[in-house]
DNA sequence: CGCGGAATTGAGGCTCATCAAGGAGTGTGG
DNA sequence: CCACACTCCTTGATGAGCCTCAATTCCGCG
C-alpha cells in the first residue's frame, strides 16, 4: 500500500489552497481508496496526512489474536493520520469508498516562519484526539452496553447534524469494536431501543436510523456537556 | 482548593532554573499535599502545572451514580495538570502524601520568543499523554481481567525501574477505576498470579509485590514493545 | 438461482460484578 | 495495656450482563 501512495498514481498533484486547519498553502492531492481498503498500516512511516472530503475511515489495533480496537471514526471533513512521531500507530481502513486530500507531512511543516503556526494546528489537532480518547474510556471503562450504544448514536446524530434519517457508514461489528462489544450485543441493544420508541431502523440493510427522542437517547448515553 | 492554590500559602516562591521538559527558567514553587487531598478539580481554571517529587496522583473522571474511571497515576518526575484549553477535564488527587513544584502556566508560556520551545515541549507532553489513553482504549475494551492486571503490573513494574520489591502508592480500588474492573477482581487476580508463582505479595499491608516472572507477566499482559 | 455478507434473534455459558463475611493492620481513647 | 472503630484486602457464594454458538432471514451479486 505505501508504495502505492507513494507514487499518488491516479492522482491529480497541484497546488490549492487549501481551507483546512492548516493555514498554509501545501502540496494536496486526492486520492481515493475502495471499501475495505487499508490506507496506512501501524508501523509504517507517517509521511503524509490526510483530510476526508466523502466517505468515512476506521482507525484501529490489533492483537495477535484478531482482537481489535477502533480507536476513532472518521467522517468529511476530519483530519486522521497525524502523528508527531515517525510512524503511524494505528491502522487506518476505508470504511465505504473514501476520497481524501493527502499532504506530505514535510510540505505542510516545513519553512521557517510557518513553524509557529503549523504547531498550533498539530498541536490543535492533537488535543481533539487526545480529549476523543480521554472521553472514551470512561465509556469503554465504566458504562453498559446500552449506555455505549446510546452515546454512539448521539455522537454520531451529532457529527452527522442530527439529519432526520441517519445513514451509518460502518456495520456492527464496526461499531462493536468501536464500544468494546459484539456485534450481537449491540444489535441487541438497537433493537431494544427501537423496541422503546427512540428510534427506528426503517431500511432493509440496517444502516438507516432516525430517531425519534434525541434527548432521552442523550440521557442514556450519559453524556457530559463537553466541549 | 483552588482559592488555597491560588495563594501558594506555605511555599517557597522562587525562580528556580528547572530540570523538566520545558527548557527554559520559570517560576515554581513547591507544594504538599496529604493523603486524600484534591490538588484540582474537574472543570476548574487550568491555571497552573504540576511536576511530581514526591508521591503519586490519581487523576479522574466521575460520573454522577458514583462511577470512576482513573485515566493514569503520575508518580516522581511526571508532569501533570497541563491543558490546552481553559479548563481542567478531570480531577487530581493525591493517592498519598505528595510533593509537587508548582508553575503558573503563564509565567511557561509568555515571552514571545519562547513560544516555539515551549510549545514544543507542550505538544511533546500532550502527545505522551495521547499515546497513553490511546493503549489504554485496547486494554479497557478488548483485554481480560487478567491481562489488564498483568499489563499494569509490568507497565508499574517498569516506571519504578524493576526494583526487588515494588511498593504501589495505590490501593486495589484505585487500580481497578484504571482498569475498569472492580476491586475484587483485581484481588482475585493478583492472588492467581501469586499462586501461579509469578509474583509475590509478601507485606501485611499488600502494596508490596515481588515480581518473579515478569517475562511471563508481561506476555500475560500482551504489551506491545512500545515506544 | 445459489452464494456470501450482514443483521437479528434465541439458547446457553462464562466472566466478572455484587453481596457478604472475616482477617489483619492502624489509630484512638480509656 | 486493651477495646473499639475503621480501612484495606481476601475469599466465597451467587447472579447479571455480556459473549459464544447457532439458526434464520434478507439482501446484493455473480
Amino acid at each position: 500500500m505505501l508504495e502505492f501512495v507513494n507514487g499518488h498514481p491516479n492522482a491529480r498533484l497541484e497546488r490549492r489552497d487549501f481551507d483546512a486547519s492548516f493555514g498554509e498553502k501545501a502540496f494536496w492531492s486526492e486520492f481515493t481508496y475502495r471499501r475495505g481498503r487499508e490506507i496506512f498500516g501501524e508501523a509504517e512511516p507517517a509521511d503524509y496526512v490526510y483530510q476526508i472530503t466523502e466517505g468515512a475511515v476506521r482507525t484501529f489495533e490489533l492483537l495477535a489474536d484478531g482482537r481489535r480496537q477502533i480507536g476513532a471514526f472518521h467522517l468529511p471533513g476530519d483530519i486522521f493520520g497525524i502523528e508527531t512521531g515517525d510512524t503511524h500507530r494505528f491502522t487506518a481502513e476505508a470504511i465505504i469508498d473514501t476520497t481524501v486530500w493527502i499532504a506530505n507531512r514535510r510540505s505542510l511543516f516545513e519553512g521557517a516562519d510557518k513553524n509557529i503556526s503549523a504547531m498550533k494546528d498539530v498541536l490543535k489537532l492533537i488535543t481533539r484526539n487526545l480529549h476523543h480518547a480521554e472521553s472514551h474510556l470512561m465509556l469503554l471503562g465504566r458504562q453498559t452496553s446500552l449506555e455505549r450504544v446510546a452515546a454512539f448514536l448521539t455522537k454520531m446524530d451529532e457529527r452527522l447534524q442530527s439529519p432526520t434519517t441517519m445513514l451509518l457508514p460502518m456495520n456492527r461489528r464496526d461499531i462493536a469494536d468501536y464500544l468494546g462489544l459484539t456485534l450481537e450485543t449491540v444489535s441487541r441493544s438497537l433493537s431494544m431501543l427501537e423496541r422503546e420508541g427512540i428510534l427506528s431502523l426503517p431500511g432493509h440493510h440496517r444502516k438507516e436510523i432516525v430517531l425519534h427522542r434525541r434527548s432521552k437517547l442523550a440521557r442514556l448515553g450519559l453524556l457530559r456537556l463537553a466541549p
